[in-house]
DNA sequence: CAGTGGTCTAGACCACGCG
DNA sequence: GCGTGGTCTAGACCACTGG
């Protein structure tokens, strides 16, 4: 029997407080550090590193001059059926979705581009930059590059706030479907966490697919999609998919 | 436009550490704490608060008492196409691979076991919980369910170290194939974390599968892993391939 | 044993958001 | 102005690993 090297203090805190703000719903605030500190009789530090596990936990979040919140994660469902709607499913969880197209420029297809888009040499693509906004809180960024000649116009029909898919679908008439999705979670790349207002390298997963036109086959959009890690839960299934899931099978006596 | 607040600087220690890093091979030596402290003419907590970030990141990875290492991640990719072998992914990225079987009883099969494994109500199953090491440091943890009827004495057929896969296969005569694979990254419960020989809840990746006889079409097993997430970078793949086979990054237009 | 990272304290100042 | 979280310091003790 090996010995059990005792808790730290800040993780039996962290653990304490996590059980107290389950009951709470998303939004409610939580205890702040000096609270937290004078509560238990620790220092402030102490509890600071209790709240900041609670945070890595996703439990809450945490705004300097604002103070400490519960948090929920956005559950977000990428599958060989269905294209989601990053909208829809952020409005389903009950957050209020917004999208801002920071810059849409024209220009010269790169090399991989042209393979991925079947271009040829002179041809030339659309690049949307697209804020991704949850309760208008940065929760993501995206960037959508397509062949320029089948979209005309694209700027202004999208608009600062359209949707791509819808603008496919609905004013060029086009039929997308997915050739491709790939799913990954990564440290941000210096220059997104810029853009998604953060510092250092936060956590966020990668999402990048392509669209073709299901009728035609040709190359409609590739998409690069950086969601904040810790505000989405992405949930990626492979394969057939026509019974309900297993839940987590829960071993013996240690639960918790 | 908003005045960019003045980089910390555990942030910008971590960022220069990180490029000394970046030449190092993984196992080499990173600078301890208390040298950067005093290389930098800093508090020994900032120097820590900076190696940390590097640890977030995937940087580095340290142990009490021996020191902090650079580290590298294993690539995993999982797709439509594949099943991968955990044994072979580990050991393609220089690592030398480990399972050992924790556990191996029969039981009753619970309710949803029997949904999704196609058993009646008396039916029992095998639980194969078995620990997923990298160069013997533990990396994962596994529970896998078979069917007891199909499998009998797979117990001692899989041995401590054996592959469920390849038993399935040479000894039993199956034909294994995924019916579908559900991938998450989650904060781990509290007996997973235990089993993994961390503390606290650490960041795991969650993959939920299910096997079938592909001959047959018999549900065969029923798999939930926790890999560590600081030790994987798991990729999903989704999506048809037809058009295009499945390599990594973007990948160049295809003749054949 | 020396050196590593892990925990904890006390106290200070700052940046930020809100009223 | 007040309270929040963010940064940083100085110093202490502990747990663990390795030679």
């Amino acid at each position: 029997m090996s010995t059990q090297r005792a808790e730290p203090l800040w993780l039996s805190l962290s653990d304490q407080v996590e059980s107290e703000l389950s009951r709470l719903p998303a939004g409610a605030p939580a205890p702040s550090e000096h609270e937290l500190a004078a509560r238990f009789g620790v220092n402030r530090l102490t509890a600071r590193a209790a709240m900041q596990e609670l945070e890595r936990r996703g439990v809450v979040r945490r705004y300097q001059g604002r103070g400490t919140v519960v948090a929920r994660k956005v559950e977000y469902r990428i599958g060989p059926d269905w294209i989601p709607s990053w909208t829809r499913t952020v409005a389903a969880a009950g957050v209020e979705p917004r999208t801002v197209t920071e810059d849409a420029a024209t220009r010269r297809a790169r090399n991989d581009e042209r393979a991925e888009l079947d271009l040829g040499g002179h041809d030339r693509v659309v690049q949307l930059d697209r804020l991704r906004l949850c309760d208008e809180e940065c929760a993501g960024y995206q960037t959508s590059v397509l062949p320029a000649a089948r979209v005309p116009g694209l700027r202004d029909v999208v608009g600062v706030g359209g949707s791509v898919y819808e603008v496919l679908t609905e004013h060029y008439g086009f039929a997308p479907g997915r050739v491709w999705t790939r799913v990954e979670q990564i440290s941000a790349p210096g220059w997104v966490a810029r853009r998604l207002g953060m510092r250092g390298r936060p956590a966020v997963v990668l999402v990048r697919g392509r669209l073709d036109c299901q009728r035609t086959g040709a190359p409609l959009e590739l998409t690069f999609a950086w969601l904040r890690a810790d505000m989405f839960d992405v949930i990626v299934e492979v394969g057939e998919w026509k019974r309900l899931p297993a839940p987590i099978p829960v071993r013996k006596a240690d639960a918790s």
